[in-house]
DNA sequence: CAAACAATTGAACAGTTGTTCAAATGAGAG
DNA sequence: CTCTCATTTGAACAACTGTTCAATTGTTTG
């Protein structure tokens, strides 16, 4: 399981400190679901969508409008966010109405947003 | 550049509220930029490097061997993390020593962790 | 100089992702 | 029921991404 790589610690002996790192790296797991979430700021479309939805909800095809895109598209792209849990829906009709699940994701995007304009 | 898709709006009359949130929308540039950063937290690969880096600062081959991968993968991908500012390095001899380059990317990680925890 | 080693780089490959297109579903109106 | 329209869905496709492999660069040591 461990020296899959003959690296440098036998020469540099860092091995216990390579140990203690590991150590204390979180599970697998976690770390998995956290870029699963980062994935999904990823990706400008789907920013975009969650602006629009930072003001009020909103129905697809104004998404899709306000975006110049296909409802289709938007609709594969909210799946996602409906998903994990970052967009709510109601629906009225024939039209379904998006709204964020709850204030972690303006967070989220506040915190990215307040370092690239640093 | 409008109706670009025969949507609701014609039938809901939507047109200022669309207009409004699209007037509201940040630039194109900045979206896609802040995208770019999220990408960048996006793999676990690239969290588990930059977790190794919350301790202290450490070598190529030291972060390839706490994360039983090769030399080559790590550089890759401390390559993209050094061209957008997240990570520094100093070279000492043969190694070259790896470390965030501020504390910005501990909180943004910080953040999610907290989201995906709660 | 040559040898050894840490790190980097480029090409190639498989796996993933976002959009499009066509078809299907769900709901109101005639 | 049929028609219309908002939305969803699945398949297909191009574009992108992460890892591997081989070759190269940079540095120290003999």
């Amino acid at each position: 399981m461990n020296n899959v790589i003959p690296s440098c610690e036998s020469v540099h002996s860092h091995s216990d400190f390579v140990a203690r790192i590991r150590h204390d790296m979180p599970d697998e797991t976690v770390l998995y679901d956290l870029a699963e979430l980062y994935k999904l700021f990823a990706d400008s479309t789907r920013i975009k969508i969650l602006y629009c939805l930072f003001e009020d909800e909103m129905c697809v095809c104004d998404i899709a409008d306000v975006l110049g895109m296909t409802s289709s598209a938007i609709s594969h792209q909210l799946r996602l966010l409906k998903h994990s849990k970052l967009v709510t829906f109601r629906r009225d009709g024939k039209t379904v109405y998006y709204s964020l699940a709850d204030e972690h994701v303006r967070t989220i995007i506040g915190m990215g947003m307040e370092h690239i304009l640093e």
